[in-house]
DNA sequence: CAGTGGCAATAGTAATGCTATCATTCTGGC
DNA sequence: GCCAGAATGATAGCATTACTATTGCCACTG
């Protein structure tokens, strides 16, 4: 029987996402970690099977052997990154009553700086968050949407904005828009880190790791949106 | 001397875009137009200059004596929309003094579904407005952003949120975020788009073409965002 | 010790993005 | 109506890409 090579808290995904659970061997880990690692260096596009299986000392065959192509790599590394904000959604909010205040700690979660958390061993979690903001549209804007859809694996994604659009509607229950304006507020604190970074006369936030104004502008944003009328 | 081919009003993009002006030539109009089609018809990835080239009728190499890339040719469709957004806008909110009507009449335009529009005789505004929805985030999730924003080919659209940022700042002009809070509702009205077609559980807006929730939805949160403190 | 799973090694495919070269056709100016 | 130069076509080629197929070794397990 296969196992796991290291104890603790473990996210396991749908096995929808790849061949053989990366999981479950060294060599699987190493592709997981650097592939995070190499993507975030050189950007998708220019990631491939080949240099990667250079790096961590194996051959392009054995990559796919656990991905069937580089773009299911990228969706499992982005439901991944989605599966863990689902739980660290659900730490910050247990034991909170207010409804508000569950919805504020909530965005608060959703939006803020990342930082190091050692939930898997073998990967930085600021460095999967860049590989977030700067590729995850590319999992979806994509020609085979309709069919990753339909193979549930975007599910993880759908559940987050859904749960957040349910503390949103306890809120405001006459609220028309709650999972529009949950993906809208997801999206955009991508959105505005990379153009902080990049092109920074998009945005108004400013670019150091620790900003937190991204979550002050998202979060206000939220709260007056869904206050009842005026 | 070389000379227009067609007459009427006319958007010319800076050179930079192009190798040489596709608006001098048939082939050149053929190349964005059909271009347009296809990129709209089997997505960016699959789109290849050898595929347009057979479908026009001319060779590959023709092709890129006009743009020096794929990437290039998208990056002038874009450029090519924003441009077009920017002469709507002014259109649409020029005699208009009042600034919250100013302010809602330009996001009227910025977010409402597309019609048909003459503007381009060999260009139908609703496929490059679906092109944008689904390839408008390419062209800067890309490892080159830094150069091309450098050479000054994202101007356009940052043109844009200035002037409805500065709409804002007219009506709330002690709101910290304006220029975020455009770039976002941009951005959002695309991608709520293309949700409602493909991913519908992310969003409450409907897919339609001639549907308005879109636009509902993000006025009334810009309107609501920005009123000053309750 | 036989068999199984895991991996490396090698080779190969069709397609991609892009370049180079050279011949042909078209155009405008005299 | 001719000629220079621009625009285009035709063909070939390049390195790289994503991905597949096959084979055989080795370690562990029953």
């Amino acid at each position: 029987m296969t196992q796991h090579v290291t104890d603790g808290v473990r996210l396991q995904l749908d096995p929808k996402f790849h061949l053989k659970d990366p999981t479950t061997s060294e060599l699987g880990l190493a592709i997981v970690g650097q592939g995070i690692l190499m993507i975030d260096e050189m950007g998708y596009e220019s990631f491939t099977f080949r240099k990667l299986a250079e790096r961590i000392g194996t051959t392009e065959a054995s990559v796919y052997r656990y991905f069937k192509s580089k773009h299911r790599l990228l969706l499992y590394l982005i439901a991944l990154y989605w599966t863990w904000m689902e739980y660290r959604l659900m730490l910050a909010t247990r034991n909170v009553v207010d409804p508000r205040e569950r919805l504020r700690l909530a965005l608060h979660e959703l939006t803020r700086p990342i930082e190091r958390d050692d939930l898997f061993p073998h990967v930085d979690e600021r460095v999967l968050y860049r590989v977030v903001v700067a590729e995850s549209s590319k999992v979806y804007l994509h020609r085979d949407v309709t069919d990753e859809n339909r193979d549930g694996l975007f599910l993880s994604y759908k559940r987050l904005c859904r749960a957040v659009a349910d503390l949103i509607s306890v809120v405001s229950p006459r609220y028309a828009y709650p999972v529009a304006l949950v993906s809208t507020v997801v999206e955009s604190s991508h959105l505005q880190r990379y153009f902080a970074e990049h092109l920074p006369r998009l945005t108004d936030v400013d670019r150091s790791r620790t900003d937190w104004s991204t979550t002050e502008f998202l979060t206000d944003m939220v709260f007056r949106t869904i206050a009842p009328d005026m």
